[in-house]
DNA sequence: TCCTTCTGAATGAACGATCATTCAGCGCCC
DNA sequence: GGGCGCTGAATGATCGTTCATTCAGAAGGA
């Protein structure tokens, strides 16, 4: 086993158990035994607890930037809404392919477990993705709304679509991705 | 104090140290104090801390149905933009003035506290709500589009908004406002 | 009206279970 | 044999839950 192999190991537990059980209800000793490894291990690679779970939260958002590229598509695209297209449908993808991700970003947000430099990290990690925003607007590419706006509309819907697939409410086939994608379209690009 | 205060002031130091400290971190203990009760006085309204919680999420998601009325105002209004900007900005005043209980829906939701039988629950409370919703694209009112589309779409930027003013990324003017309702607007309303 | 009896809501100390965290020791490789 | 990665039993704190006890007030008789 490569060194390191541990640390994911407890990482990819931590999100497996948190998704199925809850932050509330997921101790030490269920995400070591999940990983294959000792309790005591878990504090070999973490401080305590809360500051596996901050690193855990920062290592899945880079996942996510990784996975949706840093808005290039937007930029190299031959029309405006193909090109926005490859971003929004990497976001939506992203959220489908790893329910389980994407339910621990949702549970860390709102459970207030989250440290004030994990915010800051957070805030820096997005600075990036404002310039391409910006240009974008400059180009009329988008309709001139704030950046804050822009994302709730861009990715609030997926965030929706996501949860309710989680319970059950809704099975997300390419027809409700695309007539998604068509009303945010419309919400967020110039129309020509 | 009349018969059902206690009860009621235990639901709401619950919603408060939730909000502010998570659900995994807020102790029964904690919840009693808040309240001005003992610890045992919780088990007399609730047979545990599981079944308080799932009660309160249900209190909850009805207050916020009745804040926002069961849909009347889409029907009712002078023109379509206007009946549904009643309606819309019903839901998101809700969220924004009532940031603990919002939160607290979004814990429960994402931590799987719920049981089956309060999720049952739920989809009873909405299922009257499509009614209106068929009847509007009948109408024409909105553009063809499923019910969770629909919903994805209406509340997800809501959502998102709500959340990025309990981090302190954003604060919400009117303009905020107006301004996501108007890409809302474009995304789920038929254009005439 | 006054005294006695009864009721049940409320209490909070106590309980066993479980939590996060520690650390002395084990085994493996250089 | 020495150092390092890892173990898992031990620890004290804290958890959810219980229940013997309290006591304010309702009910009823004289």
């Amino acid at each position: 086993m490569r060194t390191g192999d541990k640390r994911q190991a407890i990482l990819a537990a931590a999100i497996r158990l948190i998704a199925r059980s809850g932050l509330h209800a997921t101790p030490i000793s269920a995400i070591a035994r999940e990983a294959g490894v000792a309790a005591g291990t878990l504090y070999l690679y973490f401080p305590s607890k809360e500051a596996m779970i901050n690193a855990l939260y920062l290592e899945v958002l880079e996942e996510r930037d990784r996975a949706i590229g840093v808005g290039g598509d937007v930029v190299a695209a031959v029309s405006a809404r193909e090109g926005f297209w490859q971003f929004w449908q990497k976001l939506a993808r992203w959220h489908l392919d790893f329910p389980e991700h994407a339910n621990l970003l949702n549970q860390c947000q709102a459970s207030s477990i989250l440290t004030a430099e994990t915010r800051d990290a957070e805030q820096r990690m997005h600075a990036e993705g404002m310039v391409h925003f910006d240009q974008a607007v400059a180009r009329g590419t988008f309709r001139p709304i704030s950046l804050q706006v822009f994302w709730a509309l861009l990715a609030g819907p997926i965030f929706v679509l996501s949860q309710m697939r989680a319970t059950g409410e809704i099975e997300i086939t390419d027809d409700v991705l695309e007539a998604t994608f068509d009303g945010v379209c419309r919400s967020v690009l110039e129309q020509r």
